[in-house]
DNA sequence: ACTTGTACGTA
DNA sequence: CGTACGTACAAGTC
């Protein structure tokens, strides 16, 4: 059943007192007394929610803020020494709601707004009215009466009368009828009658019906000041004698209606709310029940008609009917939509929908057509010179591939644009992008009735799968202005999206395995795996599962009673580390043989997780995600090619596996040497480290030579060692007592160590505080092609989240830098091989692996080189070393 | 069938 | 109390 009928009904935002409705809550429940059980009581949060909920479902605002006082005094204070005098002490139970109220309305994404100086009255009056010269409905929630003044044809005052859910809604006709007056009368009516609550004084003899005779007969109170000698008899008297008092009163009713604010009403729209936040706020005050399941179904209807939603005409285009269809679309660019299954280098399709520049969209099903409709289908979706926009186009260009077609002329990846507009989140689904940026809702509404025939099912694809077409059209406008007031445009049209095609072209070659050879390593694994687990099984006398390591615990603490290590949140750890220490610490074998069961464990689980992923054709193929990490880096998936061991020597035979492919020649692995710390010489400009690297020598050893001021030929390897450490450990904010724990040695040497370090590449230090310094002011991070990262915790108030965001500023520029950097080299490379049969096969961070045809190992290496050390200019040279073998690890260095 | 915690591989 | 990832497994939850 549609349940958005086409009511063309203009933006409602709704504007609500927090204060005062936190305040009427809280009365009104003092008596149920509600509280947790450790004792934080929750009559205000939880009236506040029941109101909110029931005003969100009956009155569907599009555009929604909550206004609070604020403890400063404000400008009605400077003017008038006594304003709100007579307000007695915040009740004592009071204390703290406000508070939760705030995370309450964090979770559900509503903003809330408060302004030093200011009453929320008055950030209400300025909405409202900036709100109606944009063209919104207005709907005021309060408890204060004074909001009536704001009354007009466009602004209804819905004002708290007794308990949570009795509220008087307030037209210009309903104030006339309450009050006889008009809203703009009033003030003049407030400040003549007074107000105890807001310690206005009244006038001795006149109460509210003398007050609005006053009004009605004089037209304003204006006019009954200048004709105040008209008035006769005793309350005359009185008035003249108050009219000083009255004047005052009037200042004070008057509510600000221009208050400087940082946002405007059209941005006050609901976010996507988060579920889990509010799920768990909502325990920790233990509100359950009935509430929770108002709340919760009201968001789930209060969020789809945020803009009344477009019908849809989406045509199902029969074979035959595709090359006619497409020969009559319009210029302009054209949003694109797939429904098939992607991954593994491969894909396939059963559903694509183009939405027209005009607004109208068809469906098709690629495997249903006639040879006419194939040719125009793979023509337009070839042309270059038809612009298309699509969400997240990796997949479906795999798939298109896959189909015998192709897909030029992309010109907007709304996932990709997504990604770099808000880069700290992990996911992109576009229906929550279409909420957040369109307003609009693309769920499929489900009719109830499970029975649908087989046409109405294709019905309701193709309809489903062209609305998405539109919105990814309309989305990708939204993006794209959103992303070029942030600079991001370059970032994404030069480098982001034209990486999509590299990437499927790498994700669908994959790479050669050597299926035999991991059989039999995984057996050698996997029998290294059985001893380790009898030698345990002997050594305690016990059966006990070697992979828990809540038995492990059990075991190694209580029943063998050995030192303790250190503590997680559920006991004590058996990491590597501990069992390093364990082993050092007893004289019992088993932590020994636990690492030695790890280890094996680990390797064999990584070897059968890659024969699980090899091919028919024997290859595998990872998929690259390019919109998970916040930092700019790309990361790898089913299976991940960029955690294959290489550290330890049985870990690099897994390496060995990884084999050049029938009809190529060998391996060839380039990859940047430091390239993270040549971003730190370059961005700190520190002159000594930019002479480190121009030395010639290896840079561990030539920072070491300048920090322990020896000759480079006097460096020790624990010289070398200690410094190497520091060199990765800077851009990572490595404190003292990680760098002693790192090293095995005191913090205060660990100290001395950072020091002296620092005495020498001072620059390197500045250059680090300064990136936290401006992130903290800015908000966000930057990297060398303005990839940003945002940090709000910079300015936390717990000092966890701000020494983590901090770290994490130190460390996205450039690990980010880093990332642009070899993205822009795979760019460029893949340009340059165009013309040869080599191929690029995989990336792992600063390592690009290609498969070289026969013949062309020196032009390729050649190429590859030149590209990646061109990729970008920094003020150090980008060093770039390449390896060459018919295995990964062969062709490692 | 799902999430959480622990552990561990890479850059 | 070192950044960025993905995966496996156990154990707890639904």
């Amino acid at each position: 059943m549609p349940k958005n009928e086409a009511t063309p009904t203009r933006p409602r935002l709704l504007l609500l007192d927090g204060h005062s409705l936190a305040y009427r809550a809280f009365y009104a429940l003092k008596d149920a007394n509600l509280m947790t059980t450790d004792g934080q009581h929750t009559e205000a949060v939880y009236g506040f929610t029941s109101m909110l909920t029931n005003i969100l479902r009956d009155e569907a605002p599009t555009h929604v803020v909550v206004c609070f006082d604020r403890s400063e005094p404000t400008f009605r204070h400077e003017a008038f020494a006594n304003y709100k005098a007579n307000r007695s002490a915040t009740p004592e139970n009071f204390v703290g709601q406000i508070q939760l109220i705030f995370e309450l309305l964090d979770a559900l994404r509503i903003p809330h707004l408060s302004l030093a100086g200011f009453e929320a009255d008055d950030l209400i009056a300025t909405l409202a009215t900036q709100a109606t010269e944009e063209g919104m409905d207005v709907l005021i929630v309060t408890g204060d009466r004074d909001a009536l003044q704001l009354v007009n044809e466009r602004v209804t005052v819905l004002m708290t009368r007794r308990g949570i859910s009795d509220m008087t809604r307030f037209t210009p006709e309903a104030v006339q009828e309450k009050y006889g007056l008009s809203p703009v009368q009033y003030p003049d009516f407030a400040a003549l009658r007074g107000d105890p609550s807001d310690n206005l004084p009244s006038i001795p003899g006149v109460g509210e019906k003398t007050a609005i005779k006053w009004i009605l007969d004089f037209g304003s109170l204006d006019e009954l000041v200048r004709r105040a000698d008209e008035v006769k008899g005793k309350v005359g008297g009185m008035l003249r004698e108050h009219l000083g008092q009255v004047i005052h009163n009037r200042m004070l009713t008057e509510l600000k209606r221009d208050v400087v604010l940082d946002v405007r009403p059209t941005e006050l729209t609901m976010g996507q709310w988060d579920r889990e936040k509010i799920n768990e706020l909502l325990d920790s005050l233990q509100i359950r029940g009935e509430l929770r399941e108002r709340l919760f179904k009201t968001l789930g209807t209060a969020e789809p008609e945020i803009e009344g939603a477009v019908e849809v005409q989406v045509t199902s285009l029969a074979p035959g009917e595709v090359a006619a269809w497409l020969s009559a679309l319009p210029e302009g660019r054209a949003g694109l939509a797939f429904r098939g299954v992607y991954g593994s280098g491969t894909g396939r399709l059963d559903g694509i929908a183009i939405a027209s520049p005009d607004d109208s969209a068809a469906y098709l099903d690629p495997t249903q057509l006639t040879p006419e409709d194939e040719k125009a289908l793979s023509a337009w979706l070839a042309d270059d010179t038809r612009p298309k926009t699509v969400h997240d186009a990796k997949g479906p260009l795999l798939a298109l591939w896959a189909h015998g077609l192709d897909l030029r002329g992309l010109t907007c990846d709304t996932a990709l644009a997504a990604y770099l507009a808000l880069p700290g989140q992990r996911s992109f689904p576009l229906d929550d992008l279409v909420l957040r940026y369109l307003h609009r809702e693309l769920k499929a509404e489900s009719d109830g009735n499970g029975q649908t025939s087989l046409f109405e099912e294709d019905d309701t694809a193709a309809k489903e799968l062209g609305t998405r077409a539109l919105a990814v059209r309309d989305l990708a406008i939204a993006l794209e202005s959103f992303l070029s007031e942030r600079g991001g445009t370059r970032l994404v049209t030069e480098v982001e999206l034209p990486l999509v095609r590299v990437l499927a072209e790498v994700e669908r070659a994959g790479i050669a395995a050597d299926r035999q050879y991991f059989a039999a390593l995984e057996a050698e694994f996997a029998a290294a795996v059985k001893q380790a687990t009898e030698a345990a099984h002997d050594s305690v006398g016990e059966q006990f599962n070697l992979g828990s390591p809540k038995q492990l615990q059990e075991i190694l603490f209580v029943k063998l009673n050995l030192p303790k290590t250190g503590k997680t949140k559920t006991g004590y750890t058996t990491d590597a580390d501990a069992l390093v220490w364990l082993a050092g610490q007893t004289e019992h074998e088993l932590p020994t043989i636990m690492l030695r069961h790890r280890d094996q464990q680990k390797l064999r689980t990584t070897v059968e997780g890659l024969i699980k992923e090899i091919g028919d054709e024997g290859r595998i193929h990872t998929t690259f995600n390019q919109i998970v990490a916040a930092t700019g880096r790309l990361s790898s998936e089913k299976p991940n090619l960029q955690n294959i061991p290489i550290r330890t020597a049985e870990g690099r035979r897994i390496r060995k596996g990884f084999v050049v492919g029938a009809g190529f020649e060998t391996l060839l692995t380039a990859d940047y040497s430091q390239i993270e710390l040549r971003i730190m010489a370059d961005m700190s400009g520190d002159a000594s480290l930019i002479e480190a690297f121009e030395s010639g020598h290896d840079f561990h050893l030539a920072t070491a030579a300048k920090v322990f001021d020896v000759a480079p030929e006097a460096v020790t390897g624990e010289m070398r060692a200690k410094i190497k450490a520091m060199n990765y450990g800077l851009a990572y904010g490595l404190s003292d007592f990680g760098l002693s724990g790192q090293l095995n040695i005191p913090v205060a040497e660990a100290r001395e160590l950072k020091n002296g370090y620092f005495e020498e590449f001072g620059g390197v230090r500045d250059y680090l505080e300064a990136i936290v310094a401006q992130a903290r002011k800015d908000g966000y991070t930057e990297t060398i092609l303005g990839r940003r990262r945002y940090l709000p915790d910079l300015t936390s108030d717990n000092r966890q989240r701000r020494e983590m965001a901090e770290r994490m500023a130190l460390n996205a520029p450039i690990q980010g830098s880093a990332a642009d950097i070899i993205k822009v080299a795979m760019l460029n490379v893949q340009r340059a091989i165009e013309g040869m049969r080599s191929r690029m096969l995989l990336q792992v961070h600063d390592e690009l692996v290609f498969e070289v045809a026969p013949g062309e190992l020196d032009s390729l290496r050649e190429v590859v080189v030149a590209r990646m050390r061109e990729a970008y200019q920094l003020r150090v040279p980008l060093d770039v070393s390449v390896g060459v073998g018919t295995t990964w690890e062969d062709a490692g260095h």
